[in-house]
DNA sequence: TCGCTACTTTACACAGTGTAAAGTTGACAC
DNA sequence: GTGTCAACTTTACACTGTGTAAAGTAGCGA
């Protein structure tokens, strides 16, 4: 099944990433990905071993797809620590909306499958190593708050940042995608940024 | 089934409260609440129509036996709006240990059954209510910030105050309680408070 | 024609929730 | 003492969704 460029491969995931994304959160079942992808469920197993690996292979799928490194390049670039700052709060938080589905359900699967948390855990890694690089770059730069570690700073950052927030905000009180990095921002500058 | 006072009906709901405080989130099933109430697991279904109500049930043994109403009496007293605010994050912020292993139960659920998801909103919402109290005391002295309306402040406390980002600070960050409870309240106060 | 690959089809194990119904036990009523 | 009722227990089964297993098929290249 020769991994990679298998058009069938490819087709699974582009029909698991547009049913993910279209919103209709609580049930993607395996069955629901077949019939998209217009295959036998069974054959699902084919490519993949477990619904985790699946929605595992949809998050990669998606990252290669919009190209996310390069989007992290331009943040790195940043001169000063609070440009680096913002570059990242608004790469990140426009990001989330693209993931949000495979998001939204490997979370669901996290709890019980040890898979899914693995995965998870993995990507959310990541995330806290673009907050850990913004505030270290603050810190460099002089510009980091006094009453928070350079770790505990992280750990703010990585939690005003997170999915569920975003989800909150923007579905449970309707905020915009502009109004929420907009406010974000504002927040991380306030709590962060030293004398602000 | 008389419902109030009965003893089996209130030591189902004390097995239910120690198995969901115990952190064995991932899954606390219905026989394993029976087993620990020592009934049967069909004799549940006598008491409670379905998991989502035991939860639920379960959520409202908790407020009462810790008496919340009268803990939120308190901080409804405050003089100015930022004594308010304070007593409040505090207040809120201490309170999420104990109702955390419940909820997360009911968070798992939400996304799959309808009973859940209004049982979790009702419970958010009051939840939100706080807040809004909280910022429209602030709003009163003239103390909100200028930025954000009264609705979004209210929004981003109530986002600020979530479980999730307990859970996060706490478990995945390691903050003990107490340091939550502080860099909480000071990120509040910094983000809706005027001129600090 | 062989044999391989990528499937399909059918069947089934497993977990956990919830339904259904028949049987047991103890208390209280008369 | 017998009847009856409530609060259970026990057994059995339907349903959903994941994952395993195995036999069958269609197309294609050597």
């Amino acid at each position: 099944m020769s991994s990679k460029n298998n058009p069938t491969r490819t087709r699974i995931l582009k029909s698991a990433r547009t049913l993910l994304e279209s919103g209709n959160a609580g049930g993607v079942r395996m069955s629901d990905i077949a019939k998209a992808a217009k295959i036998s469920r069974q054959a699902l197993y084919l490519h993949f071993p477990s619904r985790a690996e699946l929605l595992v292979a949809t998050t990669r799928y998606l990252d290669e797809a919009h190209d996310i490194d390069k989007k992290l390049e331009k943040s790195r670039m940043a001169a000063s620590g609070l440009e680096r700052l913002t570059a990242w709060v608004e790469t990140w938080g426009n990001y989330i909306p693209t993931i949000y589905g495979v998001s939204k359900a490997l979370m669901a699967m996290k709890d019980t499958d040890k898979e899914a948390m693995a995965a998870w855990n993995d990507r959310m890694q990541a995330v806290r190593h673009g907050c850990a690089a913004a505030v270290a770059a603050l810190k460099t730069d002089g510009a980091l708050v006094d009453w928070l570690t350079e770790e505990e700073a992280t750990d703010f950052l990585w939690t005003l940042l997170s999915v569920r927030n975003w989800e909150q905000l923007r579905f449970e009180c309707n905020w915009t995608q502009e109004r929420y990095v907009e406010a974000v921002e504002a927040i991380a500058l306030q709590s962060l940024v030293r004398g602000r």
